[in-house]
DNA sequence: TATTGTTATACTCTATAACTATA
DNA sequence: TATAGTTATAGAGTATAACAATA
């Protein structure tokens, strides 16, 4: 769907040149390829991936999660689930527990090394946020959240 | 890199319960999920995606475009581009003609039928702007555009 | 009979390297 | 020697279908 977005940011006088820079939403699109590329580049080094970030992150706020229930919130396919939490258990950032009331399920939980990452993680975004929104005062970035969160509220009925 | 962006756009529980809708990133993230989503889904009527829509919009922009200067532009390998033109060729969008001053060269130059579908994509694209965004006033639209490229100046010097 | 987890398999997408033709 | 284009091939990533265990 996105492979635009996968590989370099590109030449910047595509911004220019593509004539598109006066839609909106390739904005948008430029800004989250730049966000993302950074973000990811970083994270490189606690081992993980905005997907497995995000993974980790559903784990630490809503524990005990099955392998189904994390699917269905991050819109990812099972099996796809399934080959992460193993590279996330054999990076020892995950743990896999059979559920007792219902053996079928596997409780998915963050062990110390995964609590300890996903923290360097957060401040990762922290930093890359601080940094790409930096030529924004403290108001026009609120005013920049509010406006997308508005438009998010019409489409993401949170 | 942006493996998430990719599938479905998932469970609206996520956006509250990750906990990540305090990121102004996260949010932007979000909005460029769905914007490329809805755009992709409309835009299969012309058997286009978001990629091939900005290597029309380069071609008819710049010509006569090589297919290496294409690569560069929009920051895709080579040899993508030569199998992302041999479908544009096929659908009958895009024309190769030797360059005569150096003929190691292909020079990209769209069909009337390459122009007709590029004409129709740009539609596209403006409904799906004006869909999306409608929850945004026109000056609150202006604003959120002129912040993102206030953001983006700082980082992609067009 | 349905659901969770898993594996095996096929398919798509992309990149690497090697080749050709031109310069 | 370098560049534009191409092809072949291998690799990663993903999805489909089938299966085992449990409900």
């Amino acid at each position: 769907m996105t492979e635009c977005l996968t590989g370099p940011v590109g030449n910047p006088t595509n911004f220019a040149s593509l004539s598109l820079s006066r839609r909106v939403g390739f904005l948008s699109y430029k800004l989250t390829q730049i966000l993302l590329h950074t973000f990811e580049e970083r994270l490189a080094a606690v081992k993980l991936t905005t997907r497995t970030y995000f993974m980790l992150s559903a784990i630490d706020r809503e524990p005990p999660l099955s392998q189904q229930e994390l699917s269905r919130l991050i819109g990812v396919d099972p099996t796809t689930v399934v080959a992460l939490v193993d590279d996330l258990e054999q990076l020892g950032y995950v743990k896999r527990s059979r559920n007792r009331s219902d053996r079928r399920r596997h409780d998915l939980l963050l062990t110390a090394a995964g609590r300890r990452n996903l923290a360097a993680a957060h401040r990762v975004a922290d930093e890359v946020e601080a940094e790409i929104f930096s030529p924004l005062t403290a108001a026009e970035r609120d005013t920049y959240a509010d406006l997308t969160r508005k438009v998010l509220a019409n489409h993401w009925p949170a």
